[in-house]
DNA sequence: CATGAATGAGTCTTCATTCAT
DNA sequence: TATGAATGAAGACTCATTCAT
């Protein structure tokens, strides 16, 4: 039976914007622990303490809730990223510094790694994930620090862009496994790791030797 | 009175073992193009022209045929990959072709990529996704390689699980990228930009010899 | 994408209790017409001018819902059995009474005899069948009855069980039979024939006596 | 995977009739224990083990089995109870030898029971329940016992056919709660108590004259 | 603005029945 | 005759969305 509460409109301690980001983060949770189709909207409402019509005053839809939800994680991952290599001049060294920031993130906020695989799952439809359209605005910034480095003979000439999408991909696919099989390492440790490997390569000195005199 | 059912009895064309891999093979199709929950056991029987009952017949529910599907997907990847790779010798070379087998399995099977991404987003409970499962299973047979790699002299003396993770999440990755945002390269191509940087790393001799000597 | 939902809401123009008695109420005929596997959920909610999930929100299942059902027509029964015998002071006419009432009741409500039948036949499991669960019940008041006529000499002292239970499976089966064969008497007509056999016997008084010579 | 299994038929041991006897005894069984709805014909098909085919070489329908299921149980109850009462020459003592085998036909065969109450769960629309069209045939055979009992003052003077409506009432809602309820007595017990108050009545010699003074 | 009862389209699954072998 | 794989109609239940209060 269902209840016979005619609570009121509950007190508008909260701006709208508040209100938005409540429901957004109560939303993040939901929908990294259960899934997209498994999460239902009364669940949403009911982890931030509203009721299910007051969502549909700032989302039109569950589909568009739920994209906002990753927007936002992406967003957060961005600055996250951002503010921690800012302030490092050395760019070999800022790059060390953005990938274990990006996975000290995930390990930090393991909801968004979810957020990102449902949303691929559901929508695939849209042309561009939001991961990757994020991805693309990423790359403005490092495009230039790896032309530079190049430019200066510390970096190989290696097309930029090939360079980026290693990095990328390596990334993504490192904070992926981490995600689903645990975190191994600490971020740290991690970052140094995959630099340390993205840096010098697999090969053995000699090896690299015999292979450029016959390469 | 429960049902009226006049239905009619289709001669049994196929042995059983065929018509479940015909409708794993739909199924595969189906749930790629339409996600889990879009997709509809209706679908999947029109695809393969049997009727939906057909399919519990060889398919406890839903789930199940899905989690099927998938595993017969990276089994076939698995295969792939292994048969590519196997007449060839030398080890570093072997790796290149493993790549590029990889890479060109998920370019020709658009499919089986959807899949994966599919997969970590319904079964949120499942332990671990069937990929890193299987990449467990694929483990083992690099393991070795590495090490011998290593023995040999022709790599450098890196954990070889580090080495693994490095590879497995870099072409994961890869293949994530490629298939949301579209093939660039041919997987040959790919393969080789890959195997450069991997082996190579992304520093010039210069800044190597400068590194090297600051310790 | 799942889904379109254009909903309307309609006002709720009952307070919930009164909306979860009308739905009661139409589930009661469409139950006794239709049996309960031939039922469907909404020819229920057709019967009483709601949607079908609105149903679901008084009742979580078509057989919680049902059991309600029976429930409350036992409930009706006990009540309109007792508000016909209670003002009758004598015994053995409120007897009579009360296996009039019953008789009338479910003259009168049809339906009801029907849902007693086929509880029994769904609810296999169920460990005792609402009837008799309420039957039960209405022991207590009887018992007291029957001793006292006992204790006052008016009735042959046979223990009080035994009497209850005659009492009951004979009025129980009357009550069935009238249901499927049809009522051939009025309740008054038929309580009067129960009563002066259950109180006199079937026997002559001479061959009453010439048992007792023997007996 | 359906079986692959391509058992030819097995082996045609019996005879049509027995065949169908065959199933019919594990209809009953199985219809008995899981309700009209529940039984699955698979499950009727294993439990004597036949192909589902081939029950429909016996029975066009599940209804029609199910009717026939029942039918045979009430003509066993009939034999049953004929060939207890048969010898019994004196008719008192052979209503009372009847009713006990009514009882104990129900106390050993506690499927039959059910499927009394399963059939007109389901057949709401089928006139008469086989238990009343049994009882019907049942009838003529005791309407003259009883009337030959009157004729000869052995039993009081009330119309025939509400002794017999009184005495099949009484001997139904009996079986019904034993079955329900459990089974207090020994059908010997059971019958004895029912046959005392039904021939002597509940009254006491005392309460019985006062009432037959005051007409 | 907020609420939550009401709505009803949508889908997985079951199972009586058929019929080619 | 016997078999059992195939069929597909049917129905309980869910849940995103609406809107009267």
């Amino acid at each position: 039976m269902p209840h016979v509460g005619k609570r009121r409109a509950r007190p508008a301690e909260d701006t709208p914007a508040v209100r938005r980001e409540e429901i957004l983060a109560a939303a993040a949770t939901v929908f990294a622990e259960c899934g997209y189709a498994e999460t239902e909207m009364q669940a949403v409402a009911d982890r931030c303490g509203v009721a299910k019509g007051t969502i549909y005053l700032y989302f039109p839809s569950k589909e568009k809730l739920f994209l906002a939800t990753v927007d936002r994680a992406m967003t957060r991952l961005r600055e996250s990223v951002r503010s921690a290599y800012e302030p490092v001049a050395d760019p070999l060294e800022r790059l060390e510094v953005a990938i274990r920031a990006y996975l000290e993130f995930f390990r930090d906020h393991r909801h968004f790694a979810e957020l990102l695989i449902i949303e691929r799952a559901v929508y695939r439809d849209r042309k561009t994930p939001t991961y990757l359209e994020h991805r693309k605005a990423h790359r403005g910034e490092w495009e230039k620090v790896y032309a530079d480095l190049i430019e200066a003979g510390r970096m190989r000439d290696i097309p930029v862009n090939d360079i980026l999408r290693f990095v990328s991909d390596l990334v993504y696919g490192t904070m992926f496994t981490n995600h689903f099989a645990g975190h191994e390492y600490t971020p740290a440790e991690q970052a140094h790791i995959l630099v340390d490997i993205l840096f010098h390569g697999l090969l053995s000195p000699s090896e690299r030797r015999k292979r450029s005199r016959m390469g």
